[in-house]
DNA sequence: AAGAAAATGTACCGGTGGGTTAAATTCATG
DNA sequence: CATGAATTTAACCCACCGGTACATTTTCTT
């Protein structure tokens, strides 16, 4: 194709036939639901690549081996998380309001990432192993506790937060419910039955979830939530 | 040199005894280990073998196949955590101090039953399909509901804890801490540095969990555990 | 146009590992 | 002590699956 001259070596490839980003995007995607379906030793990767617009071969010559692919769909999911957690604005919020809101967006996002719960389920059963590897994962990470931090400031600052208020632990706190809401909904159900996964029984959840987190950090806060039917 | 013909009887092992039930035990114990390690499909019944005193045959003599071997790990390491918590006697108690040691008493089991937390993920990796077909696992599981809601008539009768409490939503939220606690103590570990998983910080995040418990269901609660070095 | 380099297709390998075969040993019973 | 059921051993099978060899096509560069 006569493109003349080219101001950079890289530019938009108007070819029809050959895609490699659109190719490695298609991988991914596949291979993050065969791996959050049936973890890293359960996925097959020739299923993975019959699932493909391509083959096993383009697997291999992009991620070099099954533990690469895997290591890959973990940051793109851990990425992907973030991003529905860095449209969340508080920074005008009374710290409060600004508490429950991390508190009820973060357990709607777990409820809504059913692939990125099942893929860190199976990193911690690997120890966290290529977890650790990964060099963009714990910087995504501080998004969260660095507004942790903002809104804990904020409260302390206007008297309204105990002093031990801690932004780690109110991180470890929220991400307990929300986590476990949707990682252990299998085992749960079948030992006690569906009743707390409906759709009103998770409305509740999710604000009992945020009462008792404002009523472990807030001076005095006196939850409603049990038993009532409390929105946001 | 006799190439030809069937060497004589090889020299077999000359004598050995019965004792069925500790084969199985043995099996049973080391299949435990390997499957809360490494997962159903990341096990392998050959290692399995090797670490047992007897043979890969024995595991399909006694338990049939894998996913045979896999459900009897299951249901025995269910029953061994139920046999600690009926050991928890709470009758006497005032309904707070009862909740209070319910709480703690889950929080400590689920520490110190890390294979449990191990093979109940990966049963929720599974979709429980495992534990469905169980006919001990679900009755296993009434005691601990038995016991809260005991304690929630008790201290709605006393005017202590709100009408709303509710047995099954109080086990679910005092599971999620205790079990999230030891499931994604790896991946958190990995996110945020392993602060909160020191002896000192686990006795008071336990306090919390127990604080915050309380705060939800009993009336004019107020927690006090938040950064305080609080004992039961 | 030519050659290099990137990208892709096809066919194949080999060892791993779940599962089996058949025979040997032990023990209870009459 | 003969008999047969329960238990154990050693050796084997072979499908599956992660990974590779090698040829081929497409794109880029000059």
């Amino acid at each position: 194709m006569d493109v003349g001259g080219k101001p950079a070596p890289k530019t938009r490839k108007t070819s029809w036939k050959k895609d490699p980003a659109a190719v490695k995007e298609d991988i991914l995607e596949v291979a993050t639901i065969a791996f959050a379906a049936h973890g890293l030793s359960g996925a097959n990767i020739n299923e993975i690549a019959a699932k493909t617009e391509t083959s096993k071969r383009m697997i291999y010559y992009y991620f070099g081996d099954k533990e690469g692919l895997y290591c890959q769909v973990l940051e793109r999911v851990y990425a992907s998380l973030r991003s529905s957690e860095d449209q969340l604005n508080v920074a005008g919020l009374d710290p409060v309001a600004a508490l429950r809101r991390l508190a009820h967006a973060t357990f709607d996002a777990h409820s809504n990432a059913p692939h990125f719960i099942r893929l860190v389920m199976i990193e911690n059963i690997h120890n966290a192993d290529y977890l650790r590897k990964s060099e963009i994962v714990p910087q995504l990470n501080r998004s969260i506790i660095v507004k942790l931090e903002e809104v804990c400031a904020r409260g302390k600052a206007a008297g309204q937060f105990r002093e031990g208020a801690n932004a780690l632990q109110l991180h470890w706190l929220i991400s307990a419910f929300s986590f476990y809401n949707v990682s252990n909904k299998a085992t749960f159900s079948a030992s006690f039955g569906g009743a707390l996964f409906g759709r009103p029984a998770q409305e509740q959840l999710k604000a009992q979830v945020a009462d008792m987190v404002l009523a472990a950090v807030v001076i005095g806060y006196d939850p409603v939530a049990w038993g009532a039917d409390q929105s946001d």
